[in-house]
DNA sequence: AAGTCGGGGGC
DNA sequence: GCCCCAGACTT
């Protein structure tokens, strides 16, 4: 019988070498210090889709700025938005303000504690539900990142196909979830790279499969709709910087004029469109002063 | 299932 | 220039 990755005893040592590895090697990253449901939860916002390295010059800054989920709550859009300055993604920032107002009125101000009550939160879905449910409220339940998914995919190659949370929750040691977790994206990060992994420093290479041999990841070819090969989100990003630093609403002659200098008269729709959906999104506040519209971060 | 949503740093 | 990154949401 050949084994395979739902080997009891096979799953049990590569469990035990990655909580050792981990136990040894971990950063000492402020979210792994700290059990506070918030904390734990602004960090993990943060993490989606950006770097360790610049949550790090972020996060302290943001929990001063906003200690509790409470005061999250008592502030306006706008002081969340401009508080994100540098992070991208500026959705993720109004919905953690959604977030913490909705917890408000449902929670008593505070977070639930289970996946199944945090998913479908404002800017939660099933990654950050059970990440938060298990680093801080200690709940045993997978994490799937892209880290992981590289991780469990390199590690258990015959189930490449397989839908990764189902492998992930199989080969989750029950009474180490946190160390676990932390530790498949930790490896990820720091060994098991998406490109050039140094398998020669990884505690799984005599169990690897797919050490010494791992083939490039495929290439995601982006699709978005460009501008002159520019993704709007780009343009939407200059709009809220631009807007960030203004203390006061700003005409969209002259926020046009910031955005894009050289706008062709042609373009006009398409840059309203880029407001339009702004707006909608609730990102930005169109008013109408004197026959002019002006804009603004929502305060 | 595919598009959309930022920004910075590495190469 | 291109690529990558502790995902979520909309269509």
């Amino acid at each position: 019988m050949r084994r395979t990755h739902t080997d009891k005893h096979y799953v049990a040592l590569i469990q035990r070498r990655l909580l050792r590895w981990y136990r040894r090697h971990a950063r000492p990253l402020p979210w792994r210090r700290t059990k506070n449901p918030y904390r734990i939860l602004v960090s993990e916002v943060m993490l989606q889709q950006t770097q360790v390295s610049r949550v790090l010059q972020k996060y302290p800054d943001f929990l001063r700025r906003f200690p509790t989920l409470q005061r999250l709550a008592a502030s306006s859009p706008a002081d969340v938005i401009r508080a994100w300055q540098g992070m991208g993604y500026n959705n993720r920032a109004l919905n953690l303000h959604r977030l913490a107002r909705l917890a408000a009125e449902r929670y008593h101000g505070r977070l639930p504690g289970t996946p199944d009550d945090l998913i479908g939160l404002p800017g939660i879905g099933r990654y950050t539900a059970n990440a938060v449910a298990c680093f801080a409220f200690g709940a045993s339940v997978a994490t799937v990142d892209t880290n992981v998914r590289r991780v469990l995919s390199r590690v258990f190659p015959a189930r490449l196909n397989a839908d990764p949370w189902l492998v992930a929750e199989r080969v989750l040691p029950k009474r180490s979830a946190y160390d676990w977790n932390q530790g498949l994206m930790e490896l990820g990060a720091l060994i098991c790279t998406a490109k050039d992994p140094a398998c020669g420093e990884c505690p799984l290479v005599v169990h690897c499969p797919s050490a010494h041999r791992i083939v490039p990841a495929l290439r995601v070819k982006s699709t978005e709709r460009t501008r002159r090969s520019v993704p709007d989100r780009i343009y939407r990003g200059r709009v809220v910087e631009v807007l960030r630093s203004s203390r006061r609403s700003v005409s969209i002659i002259s926020l046009r004029k910031s955005v894009i200098p050289d706008l062709a008269s042609s373009e006009r729709k398409w840059f309203a469109q880029i407001l339009d959906r702004l707006e909608r999104d609730g990102m930005i506040r169109v008013t109408r002063k004197n026959g002019d519209l002006r804009v603004s971060l929502p305060e």
